[in-house]
RNA sequence: GGGCGUUUAGCUCAGUUGGCUAGAGCAUCUCCCUUACAAGGAGAGGGUCGGGGGUUCGAGUCCCUCAACGCCCA
């Protein structure tokens, strides 16, 4: 029944086994199983990017490891793919890619070519197409990318059922998303609103909070003198941004502050400007921050917001969606000097009005001295280049808990509600939830993405109203405004008075991957699968997207559908290079996954992906990898002896001491495996196994060996068989998860069905009805017994095949037993001819070796 | 400024409720081509467990404190 190769190899069997597995069907999902007997996993879609690194192999090489291991337990593994290809980073590749730009004033052609597939040049002027023609082109990348993406992925192993696979863009996905909106909308959870944004001036669009992030950026304190109104005198204040000097609407120090108390209710003239504004009072004002006191434009950072909304202050907004500053000047600047004052910086860039302001000031004598140098944090978009502003614009939230109390406690309880791997990496959703300051921003003013799906009635006037958006049926999704009209409307009603206008923005793509579980498992389109997994067992995810990806779907599940998405959160670390810095490609420290692959073979990139602990950061490491190169050539190769030793009926005990006490042994490795899985611990698992492992190889297999290859029908050797045979069993199941084309191809030589679908082992199976006390301190005692042996050839550099005229031991009484009872193995795989043992009171056993004098 | 993590051999890291002389792999050195495996095997050397203090019969492990590095948030 056996069919061990002669010559066993690692060669090839990446692409075999990954063949037969899709020919099988191991990997599918049974969807006759209960939500009971589900284990689901909310894979994270990766991003589209056209390259993959080795950050995909490593945190994906975990999740597999668990979604195999349940897999083996008996569970149906719901393990979906995705592609995460809306959003801005696929439209800056189509963009770099075929030299475009998405123009949405452009008529659409059919058939279009793009001036480039790959490469245009540097010098080259992108192409506007229009938005339909850019999303075809969209389209036409990401299935070339996808592509890469799936056979990276089969070829890492990863036992995904491809036939749950989905795209945040396709058809499904934007149903959902569109669906799951309309639903927070009904329910009053989506809102528009006319407010103070942050604003990315080159991609313009909004932004939300989740998607900033502060950057050290130098900067200079500006002293202007503003003028008290009673002409007795200045005030000075520090700026960093006297740009915005024109959108000042006051002057704002903290209530505590005794120096500026005697100013509250008063009024003072901007420089240059000379328009009047307030001294008022605000806690936010830092005391001991320049001068202690601020002024505060419309807008210059969240603060500014803050204190227009709270002290009703005016609007004077001088920053435009394209970052530069608007034509006209502010109505409040009336006089004419300030008119012609303002006249000189408009239309240039916040940058360039800057300097001009900075000496326009000192020319007129209205700043204090030179502008002083400083380095601070300035928010921006993570994926941006400029500094964002804060531009008013009608936007859709949805409601997060950031101006609610109760539900920013009950996300809180649901994050407290989950099992975090590692545990820590739940203070990072509860930090994040804690720091909201504002609902969440979902309109984005680009155009590869989900949209907006409402339409806006059209009055007699030709006016749009936002507060009464018209609305598809549910039935009709997913829906592009511009170009399906809404129920009692045609066409050619678009944008004429009495007809309507569609939503122009498409969603954060947030606000369509926080639907993962939902859009892997058809919600809605198929309630029954839908029951049988949702909700999902695990997340696993980078814990840089703590506040993006898992907040965001935790907020979808509890408005609507009142729990958690998952009970497990698996949070996956980063990859450094072996320098200790984070691998990116800017640094070209990057490997490419695929040579590695064709290097070492995929079992050994997984094995340095699971020697990692969850959570934690780890270093690149080619050398790790030859590691698992050696442990699987390894696994081959023990396996062919064992099953080259002679079959035995694996269902009868065996009888020799050593024997049994090697199962024992084993059997406590497969409940601390097992248990480890169970906490998502597959780097313990992989440990453990792996020690068991080589002791197993290199300790117990050569002390039986002998034995193994006498005659059948030998007491002795039947033992030896049935140990080996159990324990090998046991063993190529538990590597399975982490080495599953190895342990495939070695269970194929001696077992139907794959190994894969194998029942994971358990301690019966070994130790059967056999009993040992302390098999480690006997097995202890054998081993010691041999390595001393050996080392005495070593030392005295003869070969381990050297013949042992006589061996006398020291040992106690409870090693000498175990010497005794082992000794015809120890006997036979040290060459020893006699040997004797005194009995002491000792804790290490020693030995005085002869060695037979050789020819 | 708040929160979290890390610090153990030259390197990368285990060390789970406190418990024999602190472990592994890599690297280094010595030896061995032994019929599962030279893509192997047998051995060796190498650590005041970041510093200080405390609890305890006993601390890498628990408590306090300091430091360095890293991450998250403001």
């Amino acid at each position: 029944m056996s069919t061990v190769p002669d010559k066993p190899s690692l060669d090839g069997i990446e692409s075999t086994w990954v063949a037969a597995w899709d020919a099988q069907g191991t990997y599918a999902f049974d969807r006759t199983a209960t939500r009971d007997n589900v284990f689901a996993v909310d894979t994270p879609p990766p991003t589209v990017s056209g390259s993959l690194h080795m950050g995909h192999v490593f945190s994906y090489t975990h999740t597999d490891t668990v979604a195999r291991f349940w897999r083996m337990r008996g569970k149906s593994v719901f393990y979906p793919m995705g592609w995460d290809d809306n959003g801005l980073p696929t439209e800056r590749r189509v963009q770099n890619y075929f030299g475009v730009s998405c123009d949405p004033s452009v008529p659409y052609v059919a058939n279009l070519q793009p001036p480039f597939r790959g490469d245009p040049p540097k010098d080259h002027k992108p192409v506007p197409v229009s938005r339909p023609n850019f999303i075809e082109l969209c389209e036409e990348l990401t299935a070339q990318d996808e592509k890469i993406f799936e056979d990276l992925f089969r070829t890492l192993g990863l036992s995904v059922d491809w036939s749950l696979l989905y795209a945040t863009i396709d058809e499904r996905s934007r149903r959902a998303s569109q669906r799951a909106f309309l639903r927070n909308l009904s329910r009053g959870e989506a809102y528009t609103q006319e407010a103070p944004t942050l604003w990315d001036v080159d991609f313009r669009t909004a932004v939300a909070q989740a998607e900033l992030e502060d950057r050290e950026r130098p900067g200079a304190y500006h002293t202007l003198k503003f003028h008290k109104s009673d002409g007795s005198g200045d005030i000075l204040i520090d700026t960093t941004r006297p740009e915005l000097l024109a959108a000042c609407v006051a002057l704002i120090a903290h209530p505590d502050d005794d120096r500026y108390k005697p100013y509250f209710g008063s009024t003072v003239r901007t420089p240059l400007f000379n328009v009047e504004v307030p001294v008022l009072a605000h806690p936010l004002a830092q005391i001991d921050k320049g001068t202690g006191i601020a002024m505060c434009c419309t807008f210059g950072d969240l603060t500014d917001v803050t204190w227009w909304r709270e002290l009703q202050l005016p609007m004077r907004a001088i920053i435009s969606r394209d970052g530069r500053l608007v034509a006209e000047a502010p109505s409040a600047i009336t006089d004419a000097k300030g008119q012609e004052n303002y006249a000189l910086l408009a239309g240039k860039s916040a940058k360039q009005a800057q300097t001009a302001i900075a000496s326009m000031l000192a020319e007129s004598g209205e700043m204090v001295g030179e502008p002083r140098p400083i380095t601070h944090p300035v928010k921006f978009y993570e994926k941006g280049d400029r500094p964002l502003e804060i531009v008013t614009s009608r936007q859709w939230y949805i409601r997060n808990g950031g101006r609610d109390a109760a539900l920013r406690d009950a996300l809180l309880e649901r994050g407290a509600g989950l099992t975090w791997h590692p545990d820590h990496m739940r203070h990072r959703y509860s930090n994040w939830v804690e720091g909201l300051n504002g609902d969440w921003l979902v309109s984005r003013q680009r155009y590869f993405g989900v949209p907006v799906p409402v339409w806006y009635p059209l009055n007699a006037d030709g006016e749009l109203n936002y507060d009464a958006p018209l609305i598809p049926e549910e039935s009709r999704l997913p829906i592009d405004p511009s170009t399906d009209a809404p129920a009692g409307y045609t066409e050619d009603q678009r944008g004429k008075p009495g007809g309507f206008i569609g939503d122009p923005d498409v969603m954060d793509t947030w606000a369509t991957s926080s639907l993962t579980p939902q859009i892997a498992a058809k919600w809605e389109d198929d309630a029954d699968l839908f029951s049988r997994v949702y909700p999902f067992d695990v997340r696993p995810q980078g814990h840089d997207i703590i506040r993006t990806w898992l907040f965001s779907t935790m907020v979808r599940s509890h408005l609507e559908h009142g729990q958690s998405p998952w009970s497990h959160a698996a949070l996956s670390g980063w990859i450094l290079d072996p320098d200790r810095k984070k691998m990116s490609k800017s640094k070209g420290n990057v490997v490419t996954p695929i040579d590695l692959f064709e290097k070492y073979g995929s079992d050994a990139v997984r094995y340095w992906a699971a020697g990692a602990r969850p959570g934690v950061d780890t270093a690149f490491s080619e050398d790790q990898m030859k590691v698992g190169r050696k442990l699987a050539t390894k696994l081959l190769n023990v396996s062919k002896f064992v099953l080259g030793a002679g079959a035995a009926d694996e269902s009868v005990d065996p009888t020799e001491a050593l024997d049994i006490a090697m199962l024992h042994r084993l059997s406590a490795v497969v409940e601390e495996a097992t248990a480890a899985f169970e906490a998502f611990d597959y780097a313990r698992v992989l440990e453990r196994t792996e020690s068991f492992f080589w002791w197993f190889c290199d300790d117990y297999v050569e002390l039986v060996k002998t034995r193994a290859y006498a005659d059948d029908g030998n007491v002795g050797a039947d033992s030896a068989r049935v140990a080996l045979r159990r324990a090998l069993s046991t063993l190529q199941r538990l590597f399975a998860p982490i080495l599953p084309f190895a342990s495939e191809e070695v269970w194929s030589w001696w077992r139907t069905g794959s190994v894969h679908r194998a029942a994971w082992p358990t301690s019966s199976e070994l130790v059967g009805g056999t009993s040992f006390t302390d098999s480690d301190s006997f097995l202890d005692s054998v081993c010691g017994a041999i390595a001393l042996v050996r080392r005495a050839k070593t030392e005295a550099k003869v070969s381990q095949k050297a013949v042992v005229e006589n061996v006398v031991f020291t040992a106690s009484q409870l090693q000498a037993d175990a010497i005794t009872n082992g000794w015809p193995d120890i006997e036979n795989a040290g060459s020893v001819t006699a040997w004797s043992i005194t009995i002491a009171d000792t804790v290490e056993i020693a030995a005085v070796v002869t060695l037979a004098p050789t020819e």
